[in-house]
DNA sequence: GTGAATTCGTTCGTTACCTAACAAATATCG
DNA sequence: CGATATTTGTTAGGTAACGAACGAATTCAC
């Protein structure tokens, strides 16, 4: 796409255009390969890392979860209900703390989980053979410190 | 970082759910400081791009626009009866072709645009600085050859 | 030149993400 | 103890993305 001739400063904006664009790009690409591998069985990729979560480290506080997969708890909110309304996870209140919602698999949910294929070993393994190591290395720390940065950007301009 | 041990066959999972975790944390940090330096002015950041595309290379027709854009059909549509609706665009049906739409800024729409920020120039600078051009275009290199890989197994599983 | 295929935009249903505002429960401080 | 703050989850409203199905316009084939 961009060739590579000496890069200017003015190529500085370009070159940050492609990182987000690629990285938008990879994410919904990525997304919808996860999905249509997970489409016959009826849940959505965030679905399937709640199963994963709730399947490998047995029940979980609800604010817990949120914090594992980054979501915020209004996002959250809306796809757990999306699971309990399928019955593949039970919400429950916590024992000690009243406002908190312990989530756990049901007995349908552990059998939909058991009969599921592993979505990002299949598609991961797919979108990534070939890479090196190092470059997939460079890729995480370039999206990780640009990450980090704006993070950093914006608890700054939330308390200006 | 990730520090380089002979990587086993198990790391390849890791591997992959970084690369694919950062890109997707990366979109939606980078989405959300656009929105903030946009959310005065009251639109979103793919509404700023048609905008862009508007101001800068002029009346467009729809279909052009969505393969600039990466959107398909229905996403654009929505994004261009939201700019219609707020008065910033104008959509009229094409002179030789009555199914094709044109689109372009109608005068409080270009006053709108010349009022506006540059996104992209405000929030890349900040989250890109300190970055070899080196790492960024590994960086890019590696996105751009996974998200062929993904549109290319899509492909071919459509077919099958 | 007419019937079939294609293209273009819209609408509908779904996923997933966010903020803001709110209610209930719990914690903290005076 | 009791008023005030904080935490947790939900709801409502907004943005953005997709595929499928549809109607209207156009093009293609024969």
């Amino acid at each position: 796409m961009v060739n590579s001739p000496a890069p200017s400063s003015n190529d500085v904006k370009t070159h940050h255009e492609s990182v987000g664009a690629w990285a938008k790009r990879y994410y919904f690409a990525n997304r919808a390969a996860i999905e249509s591998v997970l489409r016959p069985y009826g849940i959505g990729t965030t679905q399937w890392y709640v199963l994963y979560q709730l399947a490998n480290d047995g029940p979980t506080i609800q604010r817990d979860l949120g914090q594992l997969l980054h979501l915020e708890r209004a996002t959250l909110s809306g796809i757990v209900s999306t699971l309990v309304r399928k019955g593949h996870v039970e919400q429950v209140p916590g024992a000690t703390d009243q406002r908190q919602r312990v989530l756990h698999l049901t007995k349908a949910g552990r059998k939909l989980w058991e009969g599921l294929p592993d979505p990002i070993a299949v598609i991961g393994a797919t979108s990534l053979q070939d890479i090196s190591e190092a470059e997939l290395a460079t890729a995480v720390r370039v999206l990780k410190a640009a990450t980090q940065r704006l993070n950093d950007y914006m608890a700054d301009g939330d308390r200006t």
